[in-house]
DNA sequence: CTGAAAGCGCTAACAC
DNA sequence: GTGTTAGCGCTTTCAG
């Protein structure tokens, strides 16, 4: 357990500290020959930086945070539901951090939070981090953001635009409703219902533009009573299914606005008498992994998560050397994922 | 941005830094009065310490690491099927970190590294963490532990025995095991197959043994070609199921090591003719997320891991105030939940 | 190009 | 009870 400190491989190499730190931070100004012995030494000594002195001494903290809402995530995990939001920001952010050095730490903020600013600032005045990832609903906090850029932190928004305020990394959810509906008319489809998010994310409201996007493309009468509320919740979308398949002239298809409504619906459907996707058709977003295993599989649409995660990781590792991110948008591309919940309707 | 420190604090309540640490920290030995002069100030001010700069003084770093493996947890993150494991380790030990003022850092490292102790020594010398959470299958490891052990690191393993090396935490597998065998024979079965999982995983024996006792205890006799070996992996899975149910008496039931094979189970049994559970009852370990999804749902061993995490964190922390952790098993209870793939056997 | 010295914010040890 | 001092292991600044 004998530390190993830089000064341990100071003597060891026989030079000055700062000449073992210049080397071990890959900073110029030093000779072939005294990078090597320091190396060496290193080597020999099995020296690795303690992050907590870097901190202290330094500028950096090789750390970033990444924020996610409380509530939501504990119900996740709890429920025994699984978190598939949660599992690729990791797969993302982390593995970037890793290859550059730098660890991720994950912390959990209660969004409706009375002394949200307050929490949040705590966190950073305890780790220090060198920027801040922030993750739905947090990230579309508008205030909360300014607080965090008045302050100079580093931050990324993920998982919606930034609109100048920051940056944002995300993809288009309003592009990726529109080709979900467009998948499901150009099936033939002429009725689709559409089961709308939770009013809380603002990717909710991109996803319906995007639905009613498609409709008018395809020549489809906008029809007020094809669109039932929802808040993503199962419990939710059983109650919009049944508000949709009670119609006299019910929906041939539904696009759901997540995976958990659109199983509500496969569980609903048998109760009007629908098979799926022979009488119904049914679409959903974020393909979590459950609805692999759902019968049919659902055709879905993919969040590309971990990706977005790498990216909002790599920019703030990027802004911690070279100065400010730029605030502009970085628009990630989604996937329709097509298996066996969709079909052209009944002739 | 301006930072607060505890000397701002001094300051503003008029006294030294070290009362200030003493309140901060809850050390006795300090006046009402100046107590609460200290606490105002600090709350005026919004001070937080500074993690790092608590390491750097004291002898605590206020920080928990957690090790998994790094194949398996990226190979479950790409492949979108989830990973309950980790969600839950997750909830269990950030939830426990939190409430003692503690931070959990989750690593990865590879288990067949050639390096392993290497690269365990380098992450414990950048983070100095005041405890390392072992998971399987860097928990069974017995060097690992051994080395670790030498050098004073706090270590608790999970998931598996600690058997007097180190501190374990853990559910019992072979009563899991027996229990879930013994609800298919309570059931009425008499030929019950056993897929088995990777020999890699200490779990797997205890499982086996388990399958083997509930057998000996129903007076049924062991049937070697009732037992197919597994890796944990569908396609094991699937390999195993085709190998019993091709048998000229098929098992009228099977236990599975967990719950990807089982669902595997539940694909080839169609094939030959079974469905399930009317021919055949199917159990499974390990109770994730997807399983209530597929058609029947799983009846399975549910697993303790967030209670597991909570106790792993929980015993580290106290051992960093009050010593050394006492170098004993900690047993947590299991759940078999039953859901709709287990039924008595066809007359 | 290299090194010496001065902190970073905190706590441990010790004096008062 | 309370305050003072001396580091912890690094990087920053500034001399050489």
């Amino acid at each position: 357990m004998t530390k190993v400190t830089i000064r341990h491989v100071a003597e060891e190499a026989g030079v000055a500290v700062k000449t073992v730190s210049r080397v071990v931070n890959g900073e110029p100004n030093v000779t072939r020959d005294l990078r090597d012995r320091v190396e060496r030494a290193v080597e020999k000594l099995g020296y690795v930086p303690s992050m907590a002195a870097r901190r202290m001494g330094g500028s950096r903290s090789y750390m970033l945070v990444a924020l996610n809402d409380r509530r939501n995530t504990i119900n996740n995990w709890q429920s025994g539901r699984g978190n598939d939001w949660i599992d690729q920001m990791l797969h993302g952010a982390m593995l970037m951090c890793e290859s550059h050095g730098y660890r991720m730490l994950f912390e959990l903020v209660d969004a409706a939070s009375q002394d949200l600013d307050r929490r949040v600032v705590a966190i950073l005045s305890a780790l220090q981090p060198d920027g801040l990832i922030l993750t739905p609903p947090h990230s579309q906090n508008e205030a909360l953001v300014q607080m965090l850029l008045r302050r100079n932190v580093p931050v990324v928004r993920m998982g919606v635009p930034g609109h100048g305020l920051g940056v944002g990394v995300h993809m288009d959810d309003r592009a990726a409703a529109f080709e979900a509906t467009c998948h499901l008319i150009d099936l033939g489809h002429r009725r689709i219902g559409f089961i709308a998010g939770s009013e809380r994310f603002a990717a909710s409201e991109a996803r319906r533009r995007g639905y009613l996007d498609a409709l008018a493309q395809g020549g489809l009468a906008r029809d007020e009573s094809l669109e039932a509320p929802g808040d993503f919740t199962f419990e939710s979308g059983l109650e919009a299914a049944s508000t949709l398949l009670s119609r006299d002239t019910p929906p041939t298809a539904i696009l759901a606005s997540n995976d958990e409504m659109a199983l509500a619906v496969l569980h609903a459907a048998p109760r009007f008498g629908k098979t799926v996707p022979g009488d119904l058709s049914v679409i959903s977003f974020d393909d979590t992994p459950g609805i692999r295993l759902s019968v049919p599989a659902l055709t879905s649409i993919r969040q590309p998560i971990s990706e977005m995660a790498s990216r909002a990781a790599e920019l703030l590792i990027a802004a911690s050397r070279d100065g400010p991110v730029e605030a502009k948008d970085h628009i990630l591309p989604f996937g329709l994922i097509v298996r066996g919940s969709t079909a052209p309707p009944a002739a």
